[in-house]
DNA sequence: CTCTACTGTTTATGCCATACACTGAATGGT
DNA sequence: ACCATTCAGTGTATGGCATAAACAGTAGAG
């Protein structure tokens, strides 16, 4: 059966082809109405304020008063369109060069600026799940590892640690505040919570833990703590690896 | 607008009955064909082989012979179909009392147990994105805040450092093998690999990382690099709190 | 025995992505 | 200046999807 693996196969090509391939105007015919970079900035806005599922062709196109085959002229479909909306979500990446005490500020810093990502943008995790990275997304890896460059990380470990750190933030990503400060959890949160509370039976730690959540210090910030141990588990490597040379 | 509010509210009520309600089999009508159970099991076989995109009313319904809107008479939509296939996909939770060793071995085979699952189930990381946990793992997440019940942390430390875990293993789910052995990144890891060096101006570092990747140990496991790192940044938190004591 | 709650099916609606054929505009070669 | 080519945007059609609504048959309760 290969019509699917060439299918596959080619939906993987137009995907490089339209993260990484070099727009070429064609001189005849008639002026474009749109652009490439207007229809995925109106998709991200869409999905900003609705949600991804609200991105459809339609709704995108509508937002132009175009029609919505129309826009097909300039993308193949809308998987790749969600290649172009996350690539243009992540934005460029940013130089940490400037930032000083060495590794570990730079990539608190970058975590901290995925996490700004996430919050702008909440659908991007559940659509760059298990996708192909394009250039501004691998430009963010790039700087988290060149972060790394001055430790003697090497390889996969260099890789490795920064999957680390982002396994942290995408983590936290679902239950960061978004804009409107509303509950980003949605209504499942509390629901969940009600649910631990009639079950404590099954879930006594957990219930223990959420009772005494009111014990914890009134600004403890999750995600600031989880990135130190993360980040300390990494010094711990570090330094031995340095004691060790 | 409240139509949106109370469709969602109505969502959240649904899902919760379909997780958390008993099932009171009425004594009248005729025997049921079918059962939510077998439903979920075959959802989920459906998922497993051909992924989440395969998952349809139709096709579900298809694998027994019955049509579409017979499966309406057990689950009241997709939705709530895809939370039991959750639930049910994580499986009853692990007791890790048996573990010896303290929190740490018990949380590193806490781990290891969640990435099986992931790899069993290559859809469960998207699917469970964004979705009010069930029972089942609601368990998974007691026994892992147990296994720290013994250190000093409490409240949103025990909540948190748990998650930090868990991010990593969520972090490392895409790139792990699959029964079939074939590349769990699609062809799209090839495709990146390649476009860093053809464009290793841009990607410096990374395209250095990557080549010197053959320098890195042969059985290097990233896996349990990034576990044992995020492990050490846990136990030098606990351990501070227990010298402060 | 009949009523009634229940099961499974049929049919229909509306949204979605997208293939295909078409109209009309602008440009390059002549 | 002409005209063939190339491209932009549209209209129409297809097939898949979730799911609402109405319906037919079944089996236990009274």
């Amino acid at each position: 059966m290969p019509a699917k693996k060439d299918e596959a196969a080619s939906g993987l090509a137009r995907s490089i082809e339209v993260l990484w391939g070099e727009p070429e105007r064609p001189s005849r015919g008639p002026k474009p109405g749109l652009s490439v970079a207007g229809i995925v900035a109106a998709a991200i806005a869409v999905a900003d304020s609705e949600g991804l599922g609200a991105v459809s062709m339609q709704r995108v196109a509508a937002g132009f008063g175009f029609t919505t085959m129309s826009l097909y002229r300039y993308v193949p479909g809308k998987s790749e369109l969600l290649d172009l909306m996350i690539d243009a979500a992540v934005g460029e990446p940013p130089d940490l060069r400037s930032i000083p005490g060495g590794w570990r500020p730079r990539l608190a810093v970058w975590a901290r600026l995925t996490r700004d990502c996430f919050v702008a943008h909440p659908w991007f995790m559940p659509a760059a799940l298990n996708r192909m990275m394009g250039p501004n997304q691998l430009g963010w890896l790039e700087s988290a590892v060149a972060a790394l460059a001055e430790t003697r990380l090497a390889g996969q470990e260099l890789l490795a640690s920064v999957l680390v750190v982002n396994g942290w933030v995408r983590s936290m990503a679902p239950f960061a505040p978004d804009r409107t400060g509303a509950d980003p959890t949605g209504d499942w949160g509390a629901a969940m919570l009600h649910q631990i509370n009639a079950h404590s039976d099954r879930f006594p730690t957990l219930a223990t833990a959420i009772g005494a959540g009111a014990l914890t210090p009134a600004g403890f910030d999750d995600f600031e703590f989880g990135l130190q141990r993360v980040l300390d588990g990494l010094q711990a490597y570090i330094d031995s690896r340095d004691s060790v040379s």
